[in-house]
DNA sequence: AGCTATTGATAACA
DNA sequence: TTGTTATCAATAGCT
């Protein structure tokens, strides 16, 4: 509800996530006020920042803790029977909402790809395409950053070599075997990570990302 | 922000103020889980109806009690039942896990691909080409399926075809007309599936799976 | 419980 | 940060 929709998600930029914090903030605690006076309702909000600062509500006449302390008192005598049913469904929700995650996972995966008719398989293609060019261009990038990142190293390690011969060189001749030693080692320490080949021997080995978590965990627990 | 405005005071129809006061809690409670979510915040919330029915609200990873803790740092008291405890837990799990699987598909997508290093999207790349082959190689097999259907439909419609010719001449050659007639619409109605522009024309508009689905469904529900 | 006409909240911008 | 405004969201009054 503001100059664009946005997504239901940690804002990234803490500085605009701070400014929503406030803004939202007040807001809340308005929600709070009106109902507290419209429906003669009591209320208790504590709010707590990603900057651990806080700020609470609550309805005139009680405390919070007299509100904490009466719904414990309820929850444990009177609501917790008909809250019992209210929370397995909601937990029965949440398992649908994971299956049909993990079928999305599976149809993006082709393990399960036999409901699909052609049309979705096609649209399926173009996606999945879609994404693997998000995902090459995003390699991409960073392939070149690495790049640049070991140019200017080496830049910087030619620059300090050259300074190194040039002080050796003043110092006299006598010392231009072990010079050359240097020199070698260096070449021979720094060319292999520089080198076409080579720059990409660091990633060689394959990493197992989080993907295909299959994510059972919650099961273990049983409502009983 | 209904049909009119209204003055901020207690609803004197008690009616009108029960069913108020459902719509606004939904409402808080969204916004609570919203400051929750957008800001990384830790909320807690507790609702009293005129009625005395309790409601609240407490973010994902912590506890209303602990909120309540650590904001006032005097509660004493400790009658959480453990089913409540467990059952809220087994819900977070799930929660997690289902944000989890979020990730898996926006990274998949290429939505998010920032936390992942080189290693990391070159398997993500892998695994996603490899899918793509698997959609293809089914989309292949559905169309060629889809020829063969065609194919069989067409021989068989030959055969009876042919068949009726072979009656048709064998009755005498007055009815030569009508038999050529029944040959032209026979071949205007088959060929256009058959044709190879034309197999494909049945497909052309894009459907949407169900991928993408932004699973709030779920959030519904309220413990209390 | 659902449905809209309205008011309300707020994301982006200044 | 505080204010403004175009947009999206919540909901009051009805059915």
């Amino acid at each position: 509800m503001g100059r664009g929709k946005i997504e239901m998600k940690r804002i990234e930029n803490s500085v605009n996530r701070q400014v929503t914090y406030s803004k939202r903030r007040r807001g809340i605690m308005k929600k709070a006020e009106e109902l507290t006076v419209l429906c003669d309702a009591q209320v208790s909000l504590i709010m707590c920042s990603s900057t651990e600062f806080f700020s609470d509500y609550c309805s005139p006449s009680t405390t919070t803790k007299k509100i904490f302390d009466r719904y414990q008192q309820a929850s444990g005598i009177n609501l917790w029977g008909s809250q019992y049913g209210k929370i397995k469904e909601y937990m029965e929700k949440l398992k649908v909402n994971n299956e049909k995650l993990r079928k999305e996972i599976r149809q993006r995966t082709g393990e399960e790809l036999n409901g699909l008719n052609i049309n979705e398989l096609r649209h399926l293609e173009q996606t999945v395409e879609l994404s693997l060019k998000t995902i090459r261009d995003r390699k991409f990038h960073i392939i070149s950053t690495q790049t640049n990142t070991y140019n200017n190293r080496v830049k910087g390690l030619e620059r300090a070599q050259a300074e190194l011969i040039r002080t050796w060189v003043e110092n006299g001749q006598n010392q231009h075997y072990e010079m050359h030693d240097q020199d070698q080692q260096y070449e021979s320490a720094l060319v292999p990570p520089y080198g076409g080949e080579h720059l990409y021997a660091f990633c060689l080995e394959p990493i197992q990302p989080n993907l295909h978590d299959n994510g059972y965990g919650p099961h273990e627990l049983r409502l009983g």
